[in-house]
RNA sequence: GAGGCCGUAGCUCAGCUGGUAGAGCAACAGACUUUUAAUCUGUGGGUCCUGGGUUCGAUCCCCAGCGGCCUCACCA
């Protein structure tokens, strides 16, 4: 989109729109720039410091007038002109810092000084004091214009409230709304902190692919793209899982990924249809590996936001997330898969006969002819699911049934259960763990079973044929992890809207479906 | 995909049983050398999401469409 009059609902309007006025006054005085000789689109700066920083430099025997100095750039937030004297508040992504612009010090520069409004970048230098109230502030000696706003800023109190404006125009959210920049910045702590605990533990960072000929290691329906030179469809993934076993084969011992996975489902609070996992594979380890694994890295991440907040580290281990606080202390809670069954549904779930009856009675259609274990999932997601909501703590829950799990390995002397746990925070599924399945005659059997009780529009899952050549070559007993980390961070910033903690959720596009289905006719290469 | 709620000035929001739209901030003109969402005086600014319908008359009622939020379904 080009640069238009205004944000937002009308912005798809064309020149038949009348212009906003804000704009053209704007136009103008970027014309004033021009005229006083300044390119209102300016060149790299040196010498910053941020606004935290600069803050910093002040301390209680610094003098009214300053004397430490400082160099600081970010966008004009707050503009009050007292006449000879102008205070500017500007932030930048550490924080927001007062600038004191007095006549008496500006001399020459004065009529640019007032050329100065809301929303433009500029940069400042000069002495960080304080005024008479106690506001730390740098009186500035020198400043420039480092970018004009043609665009008023957002309200300056209430920020950008329309949640439309602020998903689709998150640029806007981002300087307006300082709550919405913490997001993000806490975000990437998160993401890196997860990667030293892994680097510390012997992991390395792998990149698997996301196109691929055979979509698996997930039930999930995929995205279908193609490929022209190849002439070739290729899925978009949904999960990393088989290559990284793969991985594991070829004799890496300990890998994890970042990155996105691609499920063409419904959108919801919870979901968005690109979505980024942690997934790692660990050899020689099981479920309890995992559980160590996830339990320490999961109270690691509470325990550092718990601190950034202003907690003291040791204390009361609870977060907010929504009405509620969430005790992160370890250890979490433990709860079998069964155990959680027979207390919610109120039938021991390897009794048939008793949960045939239970899902009957339940309106199931069709319960007799399916497969137990599937009625089983169905009735854990009626009852026991929304009971889990109610923990106030993590709670993992382990040893699924079998036939829920067709990639993990069952339990020793027990085939009907599979070594599998979820790890249930506020009633999100937050990470998924296996004990992982390295025999090739069973996983190709569990396949084969899964692909014929697929649904026709459900079966583009296809048996990927080189997954189970890789497990002839040997694939050692493991441990697999997978954790939102959307949903992680989440619980950690207490959002509760995934919408809330991805940059640029997936949004509609203005003009409807109409412009998509153009999109499509229209051919994707030039070639 | 279904249901509920919503769309009013650049932004944040009012708007009664239907009578032709308001405030704050922002903008414009002016005053002001320690403000803190600065203050004070004055001024301008609207396709009330779009298109139909009912009505003498629609921001308001009805229908359809577009977009958003929430709940549910599929899924993590």
């Amino acid at each position: 989109m080009r640069h238009g009059p205004t944000y937002g609902r009308c912005m798809h309007d064309n020149e038949t729109h009348h212009e906003n006025p804000q704009y053209r006054d704007r136009l103008a005085r970027l014309e004033k720039w021009r005229q006083a000789g300044v390119d209102p689109y300016g060149r790299r700066l040196d010498g910053l410091m941020s606004a935290a920083a600069a803050r910093n430099l002040h301390t209680a025997e610094t003098p009214h007038d300053g004397s430490p100095q400082a160099r600081v750039a970010g966008r004009i937030l707050l503009l009050r002109d007292i006449g000879k004297l102008i205070f500017i508040s500007i932030g930048d992504w550490t924080g927001k810092i007062q600038i004191g612009l007095a006549k008496q010090h500006i001399a020459a520069g004065w009529e640019q000084a007032k050329l100065l409004e809301l929303g433009d970048i500029a940069w400042f230098s000069g002495k960080v004091g304080h005024t008479k109230t106690g506001e730390v502030t740098i009186w500035a000696d020198a400043f420039g214009l480092a970018a004009k706003a043609l665009l008023p800023p957002p309200e300056k109190f209430h920020g950008l409230a329309d949640t439309e404006l602020r998903y689709r125009q998150r640029y806007l959210d981002l300087f307006a709304n300082p709550d919405s920049m913490e997001v993000f910045l806490v975000r990437s702590h998160i993401v890196q902190h997860i990667r030293t605990f892994l680097h510390e533990r012997q992991f390395i960072e792998v990149e698997t692919p996301m196109m691929q000929a055979v979509a698996g290691g997930a039930a999930a329906r995929p995205f279908v793209t193609h490929h022209n030179a190849l002439d070739l469809n290729l899925f978009m993934r949904i999960s990393p899982e088989l290559y990284l076993k793969r991985l594991l084969v070829g004799g890496m011992e300990r890998v994890f990924e970042i990155n996105r996975n691609f499920r063409n489902e419904g959108i919801d609070t919870r979901h968005n249809p690109e979505f980024t996992m942690m997934e790692l594979y660990q050899a020689y380890s099981d479920l309890a590996g995992m559980m160590e694994l996830t339990e320490s890295l999961v109270a690691e991440l509470a325990d550092k936001r718990m601190v950034q907040s202003g907690k003291p580290a040791g204390g009361e281990a609870a977060l907010p997330y929504g009405d509620r606080m969430i005790n992160y202390a370890r250890p979490f809670e433990r709860v079998e898969y069964r155990e959680l069954f027979a207390r919610h549904v109120g039938t021991d779930m390897g009794d048939r006969a008793a949960v045939l009856a239970r899902a009957t009675a339940q309106g199931i259609e069709n319960a007799a002819s399916m497969d137990h274990d599937v009625l089983v999932g169905l009735l854990f997601e009626q009852h026991a699911e929304p009971a889990l909501a109610t923990y106030d703590r993590p709670v993992f829950v382990y040893d699924y049934p079998a036939g829920l799990c067709p990639l993990t390995r069952r339990k020793a002397g027990n085939p009907a259960i599979a070594e599998r746990f979820e790890l249930y925070v506020a009633g999100m599924e937050l990470a998924n763990a296996y004990t992982e399945l390295n025999d090739p005659a069973v996983q190709e059997a569990t396949f084969s079973a899964q692909l014929a009780g697929q649904k026709a529009e459900d079966s583009m899952a296809k048996m990927d044929h080189d997954f189970i050549t890789a497990l002839q070559a040997g694939m050692p007993p493991a441990g697999g992890l997978g954790v939102g980390i959307d949903r992680l961070v989440m619980l950690l910033v207490n959002r509760t809207s995934i919408r809330d903690v991805i940059l640029f959720p997936l949004m509609r596009p203005h003009g409807g479906r109409a412009i998509a289905t153009e999109q499509e006719d229209t051919p994707t290469s030039m070639a």
